[in-house]
DNA sequence: GAGTCGATCTCGTGT
DNA sequence: ACACGAGGTCGACTC
């Protein structure tokens, strides 16, 4: 539907949208959008699934202002409401569009550790893969391995962050109480690794290595044509 | 636009959408949308603008295949490409809409800082301001105050996590250096607490508070009215 | 169900 | 322009 509307929201927080021409969508799950003609995929203003619609009149102010159907959207989950005003509709349409057969990616986090798993000597020269997702009390540590001078713990990213650097940090302090794996030294490894990320990684005496994706990529189709 | 269609994303990752009816939307300044009927206000596609699209006949094999047209959209920044196999339209139309007005919000961590500030004995008994976002070379404290018994640094977020007990850690260190400052006493301050950062909070001796914002600006309005 | 973490994050703000 | 932090984050996965 596009029209003219206003928009309130109130729940989490406050947010108001005054009158303008909008592209309002209604899901099948009771979902709510409020599109402008610009901006990324983000809607103005939203309600999130599973919700409900309740059509009403204008009351005599609201009818004097020029508002024809008033639109009250609740959360189920919650007391989040939408409350939208519509004054003059341009189009409406409705269509049944059936379930999605969803969405299939390649190149996630996922892929680059499956990629530095088998290309562990990007880490250094002798490397070797002790295993993936190696289990802590307090979360998986991405890739272990084994370097030249002890045991390596790598913290994975695609853009290397100063959180990133935060958790391989408490995964060290946890890693080297253990005996039999101290020491631990620390390998940060990122697509992009932020310069105040470098920074306190470094300090931390925290070696940091940036990964190319597609050179790994071309690495790992190169030696998959050998099969 | 409602069509049978399928979309093929190539750019930071590759994703693929099997040919099913869905909603497309272009916007004026060359996003794309690809919407479901389902799920929240994340399209299943995008592209973000600002972006060029291109409209195509099929190709023999294409057209075979029932294909009628071919979008290939290309952002302007990057090399990132959609391209959007159209089989069968069910219903296209155009609308202007012309620029937004804006949003306007009410209710964020900014709210809170600004409330905390005004009302500092929530902090507890013989607390007194110094300033709000107090600087320092790691980035600034977001509320420090003069305590009983030494200087205090809050950490403020809506949802207390352990990033943000984390956050307010680097700060007690650094401050802590300084002779004019120390000792500096920590309290992390939010709507709500998760038990983890409860934890991991108090473990390091600070101390957590939880604000009820509605409250809070229940007294604003109150102190409002005043004046 | 709750917690954690990644994201084609998006979006604001400040330097 | 870039960097950083917040989000009504959303969504996927684990426990």
């Amino acid at each position: 539907m596009i029209a003219t509307c206003s928009v309130n929201y109130s729940g989490r927080l406050n947010a108001q949208l005054p009158m303008a021409k909008r592209l309002l969508m209604v899901k099948a799950d009771g979902g709510v959008l409020i599109h402008s003609d610009g901006g990324s995929y983000k809607p103005l203003n939203w309600m999130s699934p599973p919700a409900r619609m309740k059509v009403s009149e204008p009351d005599e102010q609201q009818s004097e202002a020029g508002i024809t159907e008033v639109w009250t959207v609740s959360a189920e989950k919650s007391d989040d409401t939408l409350r939208i005003l519509i004054a003059e509709v341009e189009h409406d349409s409705s269509h049944e569009l059936g379930v999605d057969p969803g969405l299939i990616k390649d190149g996630v986090e996922s892929d680059l550790q499956r990629l530095l798993a088998e290309q562990i000597e990007r880490l250094g020269d002798g490397h070797s893969l002790i295993r993936r997702e190696h289990p802590t009390p307090i979360g998986p540590v991405d890739i272990l391995a084994k370097g030249p001078s002890g045991h390596v713990a790598v913290e994975l990213k695609r853009r290397g962050d100063i959180d990133g650097v935060e958790q391989l940090t408490r995964y060290l302090d946890l890693l080297n109480r253990d005996p039999l794996l101290a020491p631990v030294e620390g390998i940060f490894a990122a697509q992009q690794i932020k310069p105040q990320a470098r920074t306190l990684a470094e300090d931390r005496g925290i070696r940091c290595v940036v990964l190319d994706y597609d050179e790994m990529r071309g690495v790992d189709d190169a030696e998959s044509r050998l099969f």
